[in-house]
RNA sequence: GCACCUGUAGCUCAGCUGGAUAGAGCACCGGUCUUCUAAACCGGCGGCCGCAGGUUCGAAUCCUGCCAGGUGCGCCA
């Protein structure tokens, strides 16, 4: 925390340098003990003084309201500190409007980044999305595409280098129930696919092959005929599998070309929500490669013959000791492709932290993945590290496709689109283009899905329901999205009306202009700014977008609040300089942390 | 049975490295647009923070036990 701008930072140490020695606080341990006041009324900035009872061997109100004229003698004439009042337990200091903004706004309302992390030597992947081919992508994985997607920006903006991976399931038995329905119940005509979104096309064939053996499952349990249907799907189904697996050329084109279309509209789906990859990695790439691991570390005495399948023992999970890496017919499993995907990782790409993004039901294969890595001799293995995050649910319980309930990724971005072009952009149809309409449609869109995929924590379900997802009131992306459009505006507005003059942190033209910067309102807005930096630490640091996406609520809250109150334009000079700054500062620092979260911050709305 | 997660307002959730009267959104009731975007703002209603013990000057937050729900647990991915 270099930051040249926070005011907590310059509180700390100032306070740590007019307390008293024996205190034994440094800066650092100051910032991290700073709070907020609960009420705005009682000051800026609160220092709670039960820490200091030990050493001072008084009671925190008592040592509280001792200090009070201890400090105001220590201070300097030029402290940001303006006023220091003790209630009970708490110091409450009230910062001079006038330093406190001509330190703080001029730095966040400049160009570029208001974080000034150091660049960190250690190199991060993220691997996340990792989406199945022959299946069509449902609001479930879209929790996974926006969680990843915003770590990486997260880690990033920590100074990290960082590579976003992505790795497609395009081998397995779903390929082969795909290809089934396909190939055996489609006629020529019906394999054709259509122009558009074919991916999403066959994840329907897929569907409807789950659907079917389902069934048949079902009612082959009094039904012989049934019974028997179901056999032959099945032996027909292991016999595509066996002559994908073994390349056969007729089998392999078909995999090629379906394959195709469902990568194509992976890809087009990444560009809508602006997700991008540096490094795309296959499981069938990761097959052979993993059974040559498993052979030359069966042979090395690490893994172990259990039953006729090959694994490796890992006591430290005790419920399920076992972890299984080559079955019984030899072929390969998920965790024999992790491992070869690990190495990939390690060996191609030079990697120090591997994170993968995955839902918590994995939570138990991560944990043998990496004590397997571990006693396989990888040294990053100790820095592997699983994000586990909870499922997304529909109100009437778990999507799944025997149910019906799926609600795929393009159902949603249509709906959203349409609902938020009706609701909130018609009134602008001929004062607008339609291009510039359907850009803010869509854009409002995506701020609508990932603020609502990220701002529940990642131990949380999400219970998806289309209807309260489709409002865009209150706790939402729209919500902030529209701060952001309403600040520009006032900006806009401003220079209309007289030119709006750069001020440049420190100086007096700066600090003039803030010392107007006195209601609630002002104030808190003000405060809430400065916490975006170590927010965003926070967040980076606890891989939990959810962390930036309350703070960036409230400090739209704040906002708006201060919207109401305070007139920019109109306003007498300097102190519409300053109310500028104001406003100026809150389009940086929501524009950035919207970027944090991979949501754009359209100009107006 | 074992492991992990969850339990806070009618509903959906923040807060959890202990600290000032427990906060939002939605829903419901009532106010605010001739001046910078009402996708907004303000007020009201609404809480044994799952239950019971313990630690502490102080517990929604830490510890223990219990109850309820979810998820995972060898040849699927």
């Amino acid at each position: 925390m270099s930051t040249a701008h926070s005011l907590a930072r310059a509180v700390a140490c100032e306070l740590a340098a007019a307390l008293p020695s024996e205190v034994g606080l440094g800066a650092d341990d100051i910032v991290d003990l700073l709070a907020k006041p609960p009420k705005p009324e009682l000051g800026d900035v609160a220092f709670p003084c039960f820490k200091l009872a030990r050493v001072l061997r008084k009671a925190p109100p008592k040592i509280a309201a001792e200090l009070v004229p201890q400090l105001q003698d220590a201070l300097s004439d030029t402290s940001l500190i303006a006023k220091i009042l003790a209630t009970g337990p708490y110091l409450n200091f009230t910062l001079d409007p006038g330093r406190a903004g001509a330190l703080l706004l001029p730095a966040l309302a400049g160009e570029g980044s208001a974080i000034d992390a150091a660049t960190q030597d250690e190199r991060l992947m993220v691997e996340f999305s990792q989406p199945n081919t022959h299946k069509a992508l449902h609001v479930g994985h879209l929790r996974n595409m926006c969680l990843g997607d915003s770590l990486v920006r997260l880690l990033r903006s920590q100074g990290y280098p960082v590579i976003a991976a992505n790795y497609f399931g395009d081998v397995g038995t779903h390929i082969a129930r795909c290809l089934w329905w396909y190939l055996d119940h489609l006629s020529e005509e019906q394999r054709q696919p259509p122009a558009d979104n074919r991916g999403e096309w066959l994840g329907k064939i897929y569907t409807k092959a789950a659907m079917a053996l389902a069934d048949w499952e079902e009612a082959g349990k009094t039904d012989p005929a049934a019974a028997k249907r179901l056999a032959e799907a099945k032996a027909r189904i292991t016999e595509i599998l066996q002559r994908l697996e073994a390349r056969e050329p007729e089998i392999t084109k078909v995999w090629d070309e379906t394959k195709k279309w469902s990568l194509d509209d992976f890809e087009e789906i990444y560009r809508y929500c602006d997700i991008h990859f540096d490094v795309r990695f296959y499981e069938s790439q990761a097959d052979e490669p993993g059974l040559e691991i498993v052979e030359e570390f069966l042979q090395k005495g690490v893994f172990e013959v259990s039953q006729g399948a090959v694994g490796i023992f890992n006591p430290e999970v005790k419920h399920m000791p076992f972890f299984m890496l080559r079955k019984q017919d030899g072929t390969s499993l998920y965790a024999t492709k992790d491992l070869a995907l690990a190495k990939l990782k390690f060996d191609g790409h030079n990697i120090d932290r591997s994170i993968y993004v995955v839902d918590v039901r994995q939570s138990d294969h991560f944990r043998h993945v990496f004590l397997t890595l571990e006693k396989m001799g990888f040294a990053q293995a100790k820095a592997c590290q699983h994000v586990p995050y909870e499922m997304v649910e529909l109100p009437d319980g778990p999507m799944g496709a025997r149910k019906g309930n799926v609600v795929l990724f393009r159902a949603l971005r249509e709906q959203m689109t349409a609902r938020i072009t009706e609701l909130h952009l018609e009134k602008f149809r001929g004062q607008w283009s339609d291009a510039e309409i359907a850009q803010a449609a869509h854009e409002v869109a995506l701020g609508a899905i990932k603020y609502g995929m990220l701002a529940r924590d990642v131990n949380q379900k999400i219970v998806f329901d289309m209807e309260a997802w489709l409002d865009v009131r209150g706790n939402t992306g729209p919500y902030l999205q529209y701060v952001h459009a309403r600040a520009c505006s006032i900006i806009r507005e401003c220079a209309q009306q007289s030119p709006v003059v750069r001020v440049e942190q420190h100086t007096n033209a700066a600090v003039e202009a803030c010392k107007g910067l006195t209601t609630l309102e002002e104030r808190e807005l003000r405060n809430a700014l400065d916490r975006f930096v170590s927010t965003v630490k926070v967040a980076a640091d606890e891989l939990r977008p959810s962390v930036l996406c309350t703070y960036l609520y409230e400090l739209s809250k704040q906002f708006n609040r201060f919207y109401l109150a305070c007139k920019v334009k109109g306003s007498p000079e300097p102190l519409r300089t300053g109310r500028i700054l104001l406003v100026q500062a809150t389009i940086s620092v929501l524009a950035e942390g919207l970027g944090l979260l991979g949501i754009p911050a359209p100009q107006r709305m």
